[in-house]
DNA sequence: GAGTGGTCTAGACCACCCA
DNA sequence: GGGTGGTCTAGACCACTCA
């Protein structure tokens, strides 16, 4: 019969069938997700490790191998495995899909115009999967790069799990907003999930964009999934002038 | 000093400095890249793959498990490795990012308008690296569901890699392309770059989409990569109903 | 030089597929 | 039942970082 890791507290004594390995990457993420190993931290060695779980350093390996794939970890020769922290520079970089139709890529600073606490739209609702009471944090904000605004955005997260998040409208944002969700809210954007279409410019977009009401612009519609795979936000992104990157394998 | 695995013929007796499992990695990719190895086929076992070279089971593991991770590969318990074919189905799931707004999945069967050999515009010839002389394949086809066409397809590759395909305007295309590409001309798509736009309909798009001319529609640019990462494919998608799709992690 | 991750080995046992 | 991949071990040696 297959082992199964040891448990601070065992809820069940059902014999697990999974591999180690899998048991013990579940183990660590979940740890992460929960916030008792936080992006910045290193882990144990994996000698310290093997040793702690009570398996060989080549189960170890397999387990981080994983989240060193999915980018959670980050393994550094003759220092130590850290918890990838969410830099802006890091953000940016990872989740940034932007870019000009001459290929260059662009820079863009963030101003905070509106933040409301309201209820859901019907497909706000959806992709958040909230219940049927559940209220969320609306921001919008505007994207530019050497004083002219390219990008017009709807950023809607559940207020349940953002509380916590402090920022101000009227202020330039100087952080990409996912590493404050981490920081404040200690919730870490894993994944994404984009659509990108043609859409009318709403009034709004178009007095931001300064464009014509009725102008088609492209609209990027984002889902973004926390470490356990849950909706933490839906983000709209409207723009006239960029264009939308995306490389696939 | 680092060993090097034994090759049939050894150009420099240089000492390969590179880890063992990364030569055997880049072996086998040469060797499905060049056709020794062609899709379908089934890799010896690892125990025999581990004698062959002259290392271990694990270390033959490490090597294969990049290629798996990367689509190429395909471990199948009690039968043995595949490199993973082409098929349609497989193509379309991978490599198909289209969907009506909605959210449901578009069905497109295809359909052939034009080939052409000419030479390349200048975008064409830097999307594809092309020498100074270098002709080019060009395809145009429309991509239709339910005898509602949603897409209009331009679609170019090297004339010198792609001679052998064979495929005859006015006929509906069963197979995926990409698929097409492998079996006739043995070149397999690993990757892509996808761009996604506004763009104002030229003249065939606005005829083929049934809109005005001047639409302001959506423009999905791609560069596909061979295996070895060489561009082999550069399509542009017109579509003014459809949305693009993606998953980032 | 002590401690970390990176590579590699040789072998055990299991789970699965197929004849 | 023979062959395949899947998991796991225990240990060796190397390469890198930092004090």
């Amino acid at each position: 019969m297959r082992r199964s890791l040891p448990e601070p507290v065992q809820a069940q004594t059902t014999l697990e069938s999974r591999p180690l390995y899998l048991q013990a990457r579940d183990s660590l993420m979940r740890q992460i997700a929960e916030g008792v190993l936080q992006p910045g931290d290193f882990l144990p060695s994996e000698q310290q490790l093997a040793t702690d779980l009570g398996i060989s350093i080549g189960t170890v390996r397999k387990a981080t191998e994983d989240l060193v794939a999915q980018g959670i970890l980050e393994r550094q020769h003759g220092r130590g495995t850290q918890i990838v922290p969410h830099t802006s520079d890091r953000a940016r970089f990872r989740f940034f899909r932007f870019a000009h139709p001459d290929g260059t890529t662009a820079r863009l600073t963030g101003r905070l115009l509106t933040r409301k606490i309201q209820s859901p739209s019907k497909e706000e609702q959806q992709r958040l999967a909230l219940g049927k009471n559940d209220q969320v944090i609306v921001l919008s904000r505007i994207r530019s790069e050497d004083q002219v605004t390219l990008v017009y955005e709807r950023i809607c997260v559940p207020e349940k799990k953002f509380a916590r998040l402090s920022i101000e409208p009227g202020r330039d944002m100087l952080e990409e907003l996912y590493v404050l969700y981490q920081k404040q809210c200690g919730e870490m954007v894993r994944s994404t999930i984009d659509e990108v279409q043609i859409d009318v410019a709403p009034a709004a977009v178009s007095k931001e964009l300064q464009c014509d009401a009725g102008t088609r612009v492209l609209l990027v519609k984002r889902q973004a999934l926390s470490l356990t795979k849950e909706p933490i936000e839906f983000r709209q992104s409207w723009t006239l002038k960029l264009k939308y990157m995306s490389y696939l394998e």
